[in-house]
DNA sequence: TTGTATGCGTTATCAC
DNA sequence: GTGATAACGCATACAA
């Protein structure tokens, strides 16, 4: 099982047997223990390199109750944002040293517990979630005994490590974008009632706050409910707003993959992108810049998400008991051919 | 570090203790070992619930030199078809009972080698390779002690199952579907000069066997190269082909990314697409459904292709030692808008 | 059918 | 600065 083929697994023993030195100090080498001779590093080293000796993690993990992986837990890979996400964390997690468990709840509120007292969370130091369909009713179940960070809006306040979208300013910055452009009639795809904490709740309650501060009114015609935010769902709810003949003039799609299929859905009646309604979405994923027409959209912050997820998990591995934290990236409007006036 | 949170951490001892029994027995309980008499499984089984046992799965790694774990390398997770890939098979593993370790290789030939004989390879128990860069003068790196699945067309022959796309006969399909529907100039965007064993050179090879069955001549300036199979370089190649004044009526995007990229060209030109140019992609990634026009692609069986190589994984972990095999998937034309008469 | 004892490869606690 | 040795928690001969 060893990397250089030999033949039977290298041990620490073999190396100190070659070396001339204990265990102890082959040990020492290769977690770089400061006070070693020269001479001695080097005689191990060059043992090690002989040998081609691997460290057995396992027997490490089994000794130091540390494995070196940490889990991801998100609805699935196949929504191009979680994709993308997967990917910055799995970059930020190689920097720091330790490797990436996927796990894909498919948005499934039980399945989204499970991950939580899964049998995977024994082989992982810490967990970052990305829940879609827990509320604040299962703030109990988040209460685990080991370290957390909780991407995303749905649970607040519990004792974990919380990184997160100004949700509420973007949706509104996207709003008032559209308003500039001068757009009145805004329909909203994607909108979740009943739901008060969620990514939905919030970016609808952005987009009120920027109507009223414009004088415009809230008309609950333009708001379309949808479920799942796929591409299928932004096309659906765009045709049942079309159908509906209600007046619009630009569409924001509370993600990228409502407004892609918002985009797809106007494509197919026919009517202009921008020229009769403006598109803009949310969270910029790579998708948004080839649409066709481009997609305006709103950036996150998604590396940043993803570099501060990582550290502040691994800073609770360490043992780090500083507060709670939570943290929010800024966000930017990132303008495309979608709203263009 | 347990998930009931009960305080310290309960070990086979502790549950042994409780049922009034062995640890052996304990291990043959949660093992599923047959010959067990029911009150002893059940003592066991009880004792178990009320600690809150949870088995050290570093501790049964080291025993048994196996951690459940598979590794998947890829190019990287913002390709939509690696995130579907990936995603296809963490579900097939998660219904195998093992757990998917992804490392990203960005498609560069030095991390594609590295990742061969990284210290991570210690941590899984074979890997799930879908290489890139590598060409068949790296076949020696690939003779690994490990088992290994080898994903795409890049390198033949070696002691390893390979998992893989009929490349020419799709490539031949989708030209010939293209030359159905009365195409003549039929650009293919994303080659790869000089490579023979690639997926861009099988698919070339189709293209021009299509061409060759139909009696269309082969028109060199009607391929473009393109290196990595992003959206941008399917747009980029698309702009060089139309700059290049080169009368087109159709395009063969080698992958989607490209013939979304080309879309994307196109429409910015304000080019009819089926209209003046027909476009056709590769792997029905579910963009290919949402893009406007929707685009036609070639499904390349990616649920097969994930559970074909999971299995055949777990098989040379179990230590099977059939002969190597060679697994090729069906592929279907998917229509859409893109090339709609 | 079940119990006992040993070792998997590493790190930590002490001595020296 | 380095060495001997005892855990870490589990699986498995071997014994009963």
């Amino acid at each position: 099982m060893n990397g250089t083929g030999v033949g039977g697994t290298v041990t620490m023993h073999d190396v100190a047997a070659l070396a001339g030195v204990s265990v102890k100090t082959v040990s020492n080498v290769v977690n770089d223990y400061p006070h070693i001779r020269p001479a001695t590093r080097d005689k191990v080293k060059r043992a090690i390199d002989t040998l081609g000796y691997r460290m057995n993690i396992s027997a490490r993990s089994l000794r130091k109750g540390r494995t070196g992986i940490i889990g991801l837990a998100l609805p699935e890979l196949s929504l191009p944002y979680f994709a993308e996400l997967a990917d910055s964390v799995i970059r930020a997690a190689e920097e720091r040293g330790v490797v990436v468990l996927i796990e894909q709840t498919g948005a499934d509120r039980q399945h989204e517990l499970d991950v939580l007292t899964s049998e995977r969370r024994q082989l992982t130091d810490g967990l970052i979630f990305s829940p879609l369909a827990l509320g604040p009713d299962d703030a109990d179940a988040l209460k685990v005994d080991y370290p957390l960070v909780v991407l995303g809006e749905r649970i607040f306040g519990g004792d974990w490590d919380h990184v997160t979208m100004n949700n509420v300013d973007a949706a509104r910055a996207a709003t008032q974008h559209l308003i500039d452009r001068g757009r009145r009639r805004i329909a909203v795809v994607g909108a979740h009632a009943g739901e008060t904490m969620g990514s939905a709740a919030l970016r609808l309650l952005g987009y009120q706050a920027a109507l009223a501060a414009n004088g415009i009114p809230f008309d609950p015609a333009l708001v379309v409910e949808g479920g799942l935010w796929h591409r299928s769902t932004g096309a659906a709810c765009t045709e049942q707003l079309l159908d509906a003949q209600v007046k619009v003039d630009a569409i924001f799609g509370l993600n990228d993959a409502l407004a892609l299929g918002a985009l797809h859905a106007l494509h197919a009646r026919r009517i202009d992108v921008p020229g009769e309604i403006a598109v803009i979405g949310f969270d910029d994923i790579e998708d948004a810049a080839y649409a066709s027409p481009t997609l305006t959209s709103i950036s996150p912050g998604r590396e940043e998400i993803a570099a501060t997820a990582v550290e502040l998990l691994l800073a609770r591995i360490a043992g780090g008991s500083e507060p709670y934290r939570r943290v929010i990236p800024d966000f930017d409007v990132i303008e495309r051919e979608s709203t263009l006036v």
